[in-house]
DNA sequence: CCCTGAACCTGACCGC
DNA sequence: TGCGGTCAGGTTCAGG
């Protein structure tokens, strides 16, 4: 699932085919998400979308009386399709627009979610308190340094709380440690400022690679199955335990951290 | 407040 | 071919 850049890529696919439409009917065939899809999201029917936009790894689907949050979970995936498209298994959700349109859902492990707020949804208890887009410039060196004095976790864990900063994955996190030469294990209260800003601008650019790269995937309007942006060969870490550091050679070595798969290079990581 | 681990769910894959 | 175990890109929540 999706990443931050998968969920980016997959606002700006669907962005243009729904945005300014009118929404004509909702189709639940599964409603069991993450949590419960609310019958208020009914109230969709009859409105326009007026904006697509992200937030962490949330799409927002403003309309007029409130705002559509969906959540990818871990394989969860959003396409724009017609009425004659084939239906497939786990494709639990329809938004049917006047334009015939349909943006259809598909979540095999159902740990995604779409919620209704009608509300400011920045104000949902569930992004209420996210920490800043990594991508925005108050994501610095200094704020993570700040941040980290007195905590106790790996770093790892660390950066990829949603409360410290969203849109950090598995993935990204594994990648953005190595490019930073920073070992995942240590503690994130001991690590210095200029660490940080090392750690910072890896991250950014990781992520900004990753969008590049998947806008470059996107044709149609797909915002992507499950995969992540990067296409495997570009990984320097991430599913490549046991395999030798393309820095260094040394052979690259894997652990769990908060119950997620850890790969690092000893040679390169310190 | 901080940290850890269980939980949510399905499918793919691997060894026997 | 089947069976059991393990793993998967995320996040919340309970408990210490």
């Amino acid at each position: 699932m999706p990443e931050l850049p998968e969920v980016e890529t997959c606002c700006r696919g669907i962005a243009p085919h729904i945005s300014q439409q009118l929404v004509s009917n909702i189709i639940l065939r599964h409603s069991r998400l993450r949590w419960p899809v609310p019958d208020t999201i009914v109230e969709m029917i009859g409105q326009t979308i007026h904006t697509v936009s992200r937030r962490g790894k949330y799409l927002l689907l403003s309309a007029d009386s409130g705002t559509a949050i969906f959540h990818l979970g871990m394989s969860g995936s959003l396409r724009i399709v017609s009425a004659e498209t084939t239906l497939r298994k786990h494709d639990h959700i329809d938004i049917e627009f006047t334009n015939k349109t349909i943006l259809r859902f598909h979540d095999p492990r159902r740990f995604g979610a779409l919620l209704w707020t009608r509300s400011n949804p920045l104000q949902h208890p569930l992004l209420a308190k996210l920490g800043p887009e990594p991508l925005s410039k108050i994501f610095t060196g200094d704020y993570l340094f700040k941040l980290s004095r007195k905590r106790n976790t790996n770093i790892k864990q660390f950066i990829m709380d949603s409360q410290i900063v969203v849109g950090v994955g598995n993935i990204y996190a594994n990648e953005s440690l190595f490019h930073a030469g920073i070992r995942p294990t240590l503690a994130a209260g001991k690590i210095s400022l200029a660490r940080y800003e090392l750690l910072v601008a890896a991250i950014k650019k990781v992520l900004t690679y990753a969008i590049k790269r998947g806008g470059t995937t996107l044709r149609d309007f797909v915002g992507g199955d499950g995969n992540p942006g990067y296409f495997s060969q570009e990984l320097f870490v991430y599913g490549r335990a046991g395999d030798t550091c393309k820095r260094c050679k040394k052979i690259l070595r894997e652990i769990r951290l908060g119950q997620r798969t850890t790969v690092y290079c000893l040679g390169c990581q310190k």
